[in-house]
DNA sequence: CACACCTGCTAGCTTCCTTTTGCATGTGCG
DNA sequence: CGCACATGCAAAAGGAAGCTAGCAGGTGTG
């Protein structure tokens, strides 16, 4: 979930970023933009591997960026069909300094929801 | 040289994304958002050592977001004062889509070192 | 029943990123 | 002159990310 531009946490924004910064993915996101599209179709339109696209979409879904629904095509066929959600994340240095103050340490320790 | 909020390129734009997809990098750019610093004392405080700063900080420089100016203190010491440049990135599934058209790609004639 | 289409997963290789360690250089001060 | 502070770079190791190849399962049509 969670849908917020102006004030993500450090640990989202990162994986939103990280997402992001793929060329590959920029061009999932951005087939995706256009129109929703199911895995094995938007792997021939992209020209790349079933395996990799799965890969690449997984991690835009951890990010939120994208969603996956199943559904049943008229001839009974399994099809995932993956769409964009309609994100808006703008990027300054104070927004970023603002985030920076929720990530999370990599300290051994890490408790979601034991913190201040 | 870019820092167009609403249509960067698709190969600058990941370079910004990469840059900023780092939690350090992130912490960083906080801290020069706050004050502008040179490497040893940001080194410090941040926590982390001088190379591992230079590196990110080169990084960080690669893609535009920071500027280093070489300084002298009062007391002739050389130092390397980074500050991060007033950018503001927006994404949204529709710009990236415009960026994602203008992605170089993994073309022909370019493999140095690539056998198999 | 074989073929075409859809789905998913894992093993293993390669390449890049991150981090540490160490070296080399320059300046001011007691 | 040696210590404290500043700068830089490069090699090496560990881990994460990217990609391929292969397997397994499902349904509908000729």
């Amino acid at each position: 979930m969670s849908s917020s531009a102006s004030s993500p946490t450090g640990d989202d924004l990162v994986r939103a970023l990280a997402a992001l910064a793929n060329p590959h993915r920029l061009r999932i996101v951005a087939a995706l933009a256009r129109e929703r599209a199911y895995v094995s179709g938007l792997a021939r339109q992209l020209g790349i591997s079933r395996a990799l696209l799965q890969v690449h979409l997984r991690k835009l879904a951890a990010a939120g960026l994208v969603t996956a629904s199943l559904e049943l095509s008229e001839d009974g066929k399994a099809m995932n069909y993956y769409e964009v959600q309609p994100f808006v994340l703008t990027l300054t240095p104070e927004i970023i300094a603002a985030a920076a103050e929720t990530l999370t340490v990599p300290d051994s320790a890490d408790q979601p929801g034991a913190n201040r």
